[in-house]
RNA sequence: GGUAUCAUAGCUCAGUCGGUAGAGCAAAGGACUGAAAAUCCUUGUGUCGCUGGUUCGAUUCCAGCUGAUACCA
């Protein structure tokens, strides 16, 4: 847990994709009077907007957002680069307010911010090329193989079907000569803020009808048109993302628009069902239905008990 | 109106030479420490359309009914 002498706050306003997270955080913090911080791994992206769902203008005016058009897709930004960015971008904005809002709906970077990592060393450029090189040409067989001679710790643990877990181990191995296990030491680093966590909830049916309707508006806003001038970089790791793919499957051919669309909703949906099976892991979080009119008022009053303890 | 075919999981269908059934998709559950909107794992009970008949036993055979489709009028 975090410093608990400090009056500094980290309200995190989680919750699956669709569920009203952005209006909520506008709301508190224009209650509070301070700044939102997104944490959501798609929306760091200024080439893509209207198929990550990223605040309107209008909502980028009404409160001040960092994280949002931070970065482009043409650099390589990973979950730990986010942690530490985060991290320093929060102890300048701790001198100004004692109240900050960070929203996002990713597990991993909540943890990141939350938690932090462990320290890995970067890996060397070119190796997980190679790996991936290795995957396509001698099968996953082989990565297992290779995993388990080098580090048989974690070739117990990782699933070992998977192959971007046993690649990004590999990677850190052939990187450092040190076994990815021993530098996994799951400890949870000391914040100098104190956290409280948010979780915005619906219910199924009603969060699936928010979504397929979202996805008919972001179409309607021009999603497939952000998606063809985006077609150069599809192969940039910030585009392997729903609203994307299916579209850039469209343009290959390999459907029609109405079915790739059909499968934007359904991948958005299975999406929202893998951030809730990790949030809910989450003891940590407080749970609010999102579709109450007094939200800002429940969420509040939530606060103040948690705070009071 | 007549004839034929069909009616099985949310959908598309398979199957049971009579011993109450299984695939794909959908969906659900889960894992996840730098690809995370990514990646990976697990999960199939449904009055086998309705009502009767034959049978030890019917989702399976028979009859009627209802509905769908096709063709003929």
């Amino acid at each position: 847990m975090g410093n608990k002498s400090t009056t500094k706050t980290l309200i995190v306003v989680a919750g699956p994709t669709a569920v009203g997270k952005t209006a909520a955080a506008i709301q508190l913090a224009n209650y509070y009077k301070t700044v939102i911080v997104s944490a959501d791994s798609r929306q760091f992206y200024r080439e893509m907007s209207i198929g990550t769902a990223k605040p309107t203008d209008e909502e980028l005016a009404a409160a001040k957002h960092y994280f949002i058009n931070s970065h482009s897709i043409t650099e390589s930004f990973t979950a730990g680069d986010y942690e530490k960015q985060c991290l320093a971008l929060l102890a300048e904005l701790f001198k100004i307010h004692d109240i900050i809002i960070l929203v996002g709906g990713s597990g991993l970077f909540i943890k990141a911010v939350c938690e932090g990592f462990d320290e890995f060393p970067d890996p060397k450029p070119g190796v997980r090329n190679k790996l991936n090189r290795e995957l396509e040409e001698k099968g996953i067989n082989f990565l297992q193989e290779k995993l388990k001679s080098v580090d048989p710790l974690y070739y117990q643990q990782v699933d070992l079907n998977n192959p971007q877990r046993l690649i990004r181990a590999l990677e850190v191995f052939e990187s450092t000569g040190v076994p990815f296990s021993s530098y996994r030491r799951s400890v949870s680093s000391d914040r100098p803020f104190r956290i409280i966590k948010i979780g915005l909830s619906l219910p199924r049916d009603i969060l699936y009808q928010r979504i397929n309707d979202r996805v008919d508006i972001m179409m309607q806003n021009g999603l497939l048109d952000e998606a063809e001038a985006l077609q150069p970089y599809r192969h940039s790791n910030a585009l392997n993302t729903v609203g994307y793919s299916e579209l850039f499957d469209y343009f290959d051919g390999k459907t029609d628009l109405k079915n790739a669309v059909e499968l934007i909703k359904q991948n958005t949906r299975r999406f929202a069902k893998r951030q809730l099976t990790w949030l809910k892991k989450d003891t940590g979080i407080k749970w609010v239905e999102a579709d109450k009119t007094d939200l800002i008022k429940l969420i509040t009053t939530k606060l103040v008990d948690v705070a009071g303890n």
